[in-house]
RNA sequence: GUGGGUGUAGCUCAGCUGGUUAGAGCGCCAGAUUGUGGCUCUGGAGGUCGCCGGUUCAAAUCCGGUCAUCCACCCCA
């Protein structure tokens, strides 16, 4: 027999690893709640159709295929398996795929649905997706997306109460971070002024980089990509301008600077008078990549000087997409959104210790029989603190107390109640405190109003 | 897709430049303690050394291949 084992990139979740998990996702998701958005859930399995060359050329390549069923090669592409063409021939035998986020779906969703939502409609989705993608640390072939979006609405009102959510989320969850702000538009009108507009995708990518290659390297990058060193060193004068009101006669002689300089004015007008507890900046070095986002721009990070331990990258990340649903054929329709990344939330939570305590263990009490009759005895005694509200439960069958001890000492369980031919007879059961070791004999009713006081 | 590390007991790992019966800690089982867990002590079970091949009198150890896994890069959460 072979060893059990699950596919890289995938992982079991202990007991306690999934509290600790749905303690973060009912954060995110009560707070979702709380700002009018509402759940929608979509397949596991999307068709290719649906999925592929919505995430560029490398996205297409991390799409999880799924084999057609049946006899699928009497319908393959016989020239491509000749020519021994393996992006060609999975064209022909695979179908469906997996999901590779949560915003195209909901794009889909939203033109699907069209007749039965309402514009603006503000969802929120908190569901698995599959990237082929090779793990390494903090990177799973299979993760949670949390995600909050807007579709159908220009306001930039969206953009201001998604950067609230964002603020509320890690106060509740307790921790401090940076939220990072820019508009695409002003990377537009950067490049337009700095008279490398046909170059925007190459230099967001560059810039995008500039965490973790520096100056140095972006300057690098930009001049591999064709991009001059006057133009360079104009750039990262821009860039280096972290005030709108003094970035913006720079940007006079672009149009699509204004409208950045303008659309985050706007967002920063919602915002005053608003308090927040994370700190939140315009950060014109922030680009995302080069993903489908044409208007504001979101990302956080660990606070860093709040918390100097965690080396982590962002762990959130948004923005304002102008035509989420015209790759399905709905003109007209714009989007706004937010994602948490749990599973690095997660590991900075495990980090600084700031997992709530009592998060691990619902079960309070533990019932310990010592033969047949008590046993029978105890389960019915069980039942009726079952039936008051109180997790409770019994050991399966009266083995000698040591065993039954020891598991209750594994469980982590507050409580044991021990019941034997003493306990049997008198009525009374005997309660004991596993950490303070203390035991005494009490009905249940009294036990039933001990236990809901130490809940 | 590119580069590197690691595969030995259920888990974490040791095993020096090849040399008899492959070890430790934790966990598990039993006992010390037949109505009391955590701590301690004693004993026990548990391994085709990832797989295939090569070198050698001799391979867990050296070489080649293969598979798995982890890490870094690309990209991303």
């Amino acid at each position: 027999m072979s060893k059990p084992a699950i596919p890289k990139g995938t992982r079991d979740f202990l007991p306690h690893e999934v509290r600790k998990r749905q303690y973060i996702f009912d954060t995110i998701r009560q707070v979702f709640e709380l700002w009018g958005y509402q759940p929608i859930e979509t397949p596991a399995v999307e068709l290719l159709s649906t999925l592929m060359g919505k995430y560029g050329e490398e996205g297409d390549k991390l799409l999880f295929r799924i084999l057609n069923n049946g006899d699928f090669l009497a319908k393959a592409d016989r020239e491509a398996l000749q020519l021994m063409d393996s992006y060609r021939l999975a064209l022909s035998i695979a179908k469906r795929g997996l999901r590779y986020d949560l915003t195209v779906p909901f794009a889909r969703f939203v033109v699907m649905h069209q007749h039965q939502i309402s514009l603006p409609f503000k969802r929120y989705q908190i569901q698995p997706v599959w990237r082929a993608d090779r793990p390494q640390k903090g990177r799973y072939q299979e993760f949670y997306q949390c995600d909050a979006d807007v579709a159908g609405a220009d306001s930039l009102m969206y953009e201001a109460e998604l950067l609230q959510i964002y603020d509320e989320v890690f106060r509740r969850l307790g921790l401090k971070v940076r939220i990072k702000l820019n508009n695409r538009k002003i990377l537009a009108g950067m490049a337009e002024v700095v008279g490398i507009a046909d170059h925007f995708t190459a230099m967001t990518t560059a810039i995008d980089k500039l965490d973790k290659i520096g100056w140095e390297g972006v300057r690098a990058e930009l001049a591999q990509r064709g991009i001059g060193a006057e133009a360079q060193t104009e750039l990262q004068k821009l860039l280096h301008t972290a005030q709108l009101d003094a970035l913006a006669p720079l940007l006079e002689n672009s149009e699509l600077g204004r409208a950045g300089i303008e659309e985050l004015r706007t967002v920063w007008a919602y915002l005053d008078g608003i308090t927040l507890h994370q700190h939140l900046s315009f950060d014109p070095t922030l680009a995302r990549g080069l993903s489908y986002y044409t208007g504001c721009i979101f990302e956080v990070v660990v606070d860093t000087d709040a918390h100097p331990s965690i080396r982590m990258g962002s762990i959130g990340g948004g923005g304002r997409y102008a035509d989420l649903t015209g790759i399905f054929g709905m003109k007209g329709v714009s989007g706004v959104g937010i994602s948490f990344g749990a599973e690095r939330i997660y590991d900075v939570l495990e980090a600084l210790d700031l997992f709530p305590q009592g998060l691990t263990q619902a079960l309070q009490v533990l019932f310990v029989a010592f033969d047949r009759d008590t046993h029978r005895f105890a389960f019915r005694q069980m039942s009726a603190l079952r039936q008051a509200g109180i997790a409770a439960d019994l050991y399966p069958e009266p083995t000698k107390m040591k065993k039954q001890m020891k598991y209750a000492n594994a469980l982590g369980v507050p409580w044991v109640i021990l019941v034997g031919e003493d306990e049997l007879k008198s009525g009374k059961l005997t309660l004991k405190n596993m950490q303070s070791g203390e035991q005494s004999a009490h009905s249940l009713d009294e036990i039933i109003a001990i236990l809901r006081a130490s809940k």
